[in-house]
DNA sequence: ACAGTTTCTGCAAAGGTTTGCAGACTCTCC
DNA sequence: GGAGAGTCTGCAAACCTTTGCAGAAACTGT
């Protein structure tokens, strides 16, 4: 059925291992020879079984990429990205989606080291010793999570809130929510570090709520309890959640922004298509995943010599001004 | 390094064949023996070699999803079902993003068909074709597009534009525009032949706009197309476009849905997160995911014979009325 | 205890590719 | 024209499984 690399040998009249150098080192065959193979393999439509070639090689040329959630645009527009690096590169991407349940990620993880040479992780929600394990039975990145001797991309999120902060405090907000996400988040937690920071810096006394799951439903639930904490602004885990805020307090006729400013973090699509417009922290998703993809092949190509070790890539995040922030009412 | 089955083998005890059948074949081997091997290879944390198990199966155990925009949250939604389902069959999902672009899009599906058993093609813009030369070279399955020969799962978009402008006729509108989305798109095909007959039946004069590209920017662009054309109701070819077209209206300060009404089509999450919150056709995204899936594993398991040969499952849509349509000013 | 079944198990080939090794060319230079 | 060096090419083993075939073991019934 499937055309191998026998039948493009019988039609260029060579053996098998010569249409094999023809294709992964070309200079090996008398140019003569390799344009008659590479014309019989043209003719025959062949594509090397990379299955095959993984088989002897060890290498796959596959990477995987598990998000928690793919409903969340963030990920998507981190696996775009990833994609399409992956894709110059020549490699196929194995998609999962661990809806957010820790162990599921590990056993996805778990299930994917045989068929690719690599995985990155993005927002990880787990522990360490499943991570470690993970570690230890593939190359892995992480995305927007950090952990000693693991490489990663991550992502500015102290500065961001410094930047979030610093703009409402610029507007005159003393006293604003903060609407916490998943505990075991890498981005929660550097939120809040940079949010500590942000307010002894610029003078603005932060409530910590939550934590709340990081979807829209839960922003509907928050905004409530933000109202009732006496705040002027409320800055939220993650954009979704924001615009459950936005949409509850316009249910409850709260003006935004005149009565009440709102942030948002990642500027997903979304942001910028709702009524207010949403001021948020911008995260550079789609570069994400591409540093994420040069990362893991670094990696991959670096061999066992742990040279430089966990590599570490930051990215800035920007803060995207837009019109769900203003001075406070006085 | 990796573990093989020789390994379980020895220390089990017993020779490869048998690890072999312990897994695949389990009631072949004395329950004794079988224990003895699933011991070892938990203890080992043997996982069977995928690529070399299809080498001669000619199995892969692995499904390709591709997808003209991961940036379209229609798109996220499908493969999320998608990937579920086949996780549930124990397959693996590659996925690759065509961005629009149909050559790509028959690259990507050719350069997958070696390593998966089969393809499901999300809203393909191919041509015939590309499309003929794809059906040959992998079994595939198409997701809303319809194609004589070739399984597909459809999502019923020429009922859910009938619901649509029945809903507006309704509230007593009588002409209306359509912002038609990409030419060589199944979905927009059908909208506009639904668009035809519906007109006709609720006597709604429709004008149809366009044709443009199914994101938010067009929506802005086609806002004043539309203003100019005398209507009191926009339905557009997706919700991207719709939001781009509410938010286009709030600046120039035509409220909706008292001077326009807005109908979109998909229902992503976002249609219900915005204001005023948009009136929409809903695409079952998921359950189109997990059909296509099923369809494609039924197709794989019926073997060579094509008994029924095109199979195609067509799913409902279900209009979602909420706030973005009213009765037209009088 | 023995022949005849039935149930298990092992051997070896196969699947499509890569690669070390060695043999076969081609060329250069004397 | 022939030796020597360099360049190409082919053979065969290897990668990890599955599976047809046949032999071994465990039964059954007498």
């Amino acid at each position: 059925m499937a055309v191998t690399i026998h039948d493009v040998a019988r039609r260029a009249q060579v053996s098998v291992s010569t249409v094999s150098r023809a294709f992964t080192m070309p200079d090996l065959v008398r140019p003569a020879t390799r344009e008659q193979i590479l014309r019989a393999a043209d003719e025959l439509g062949y594509r090397p079984n990379r299955a095959a070639r993984g088989l002897i090689t060890g290498k796959t040329g596959n990477l995987g990429i598990v998000v928690p959630d793919l409903q969340n645009p963030f990920f998507p527009s981190v696996v775009s990205g990833a994609q399409a690096q992956a894709r110059l590169a020549d490699y196929a991407v194995f998609l999962a989606d661990s809806g957010e349940d820790p162990r599921l990620e590990a056993e996805l993880i778990h299930a994917m080291t045989k068929q690719v040479d690599g995985v990155i992780v993005c927002s990880s929600r787990m522990d360490v010793d499943d991570l470690r394990r993970a570690t230890e039975s593939t190359t892995l990145v992480l995305l927007n999570r950090k952990n000693p001797g693991v490489p990663a991309v991550l992502m500015d999120s102290a500065d961001g809130i410094r930047q979030a902060i610093e703009h409402l405090a610029a507007l005159g907000h003393r006293r604003c929510a903060f609407l916490s996400g998943p505990r075991n988040s890498w981005s929660n937690k550097e939120r809040r570090r940079g949010l500590r920071t942000a307010s002894r810096l610029y003078g603005v006394e932060v409530v910590e709520l939550g934590p709340f799951a990081p979807v829209f439903e839960a922003g509907l639930q928050a905004a409530d309890i933000a109202l009732a904490s006496n705040v002027t602004a409320i800055v939220a885990f993650n954009d979704l959640m924001a615009l459950g805020v936005l949409n509850r307090l316009n249910d409850r006729k709260i003006r935004v922004p005149e009565e009440m400013s709102v942030v948002g973090f990642d500027d997903i699509a979304m942001a910028g298509m709702c009524t207010p417009q949403l001021t948020t922290v911008e995260m550079p998703t789609q570069q994400g995943g591409r540093a994420a993809v040069d990362l893991l092949l670094d990696q991959l190509a670096g061999g066992d010599d742990d040279r430089g070790a966990a590599q570490q890539r930051m990215v800035g995040t920007q803060l995207i001004v837009r019109a769900s922030t203003a001075p406070p009412r006085t």
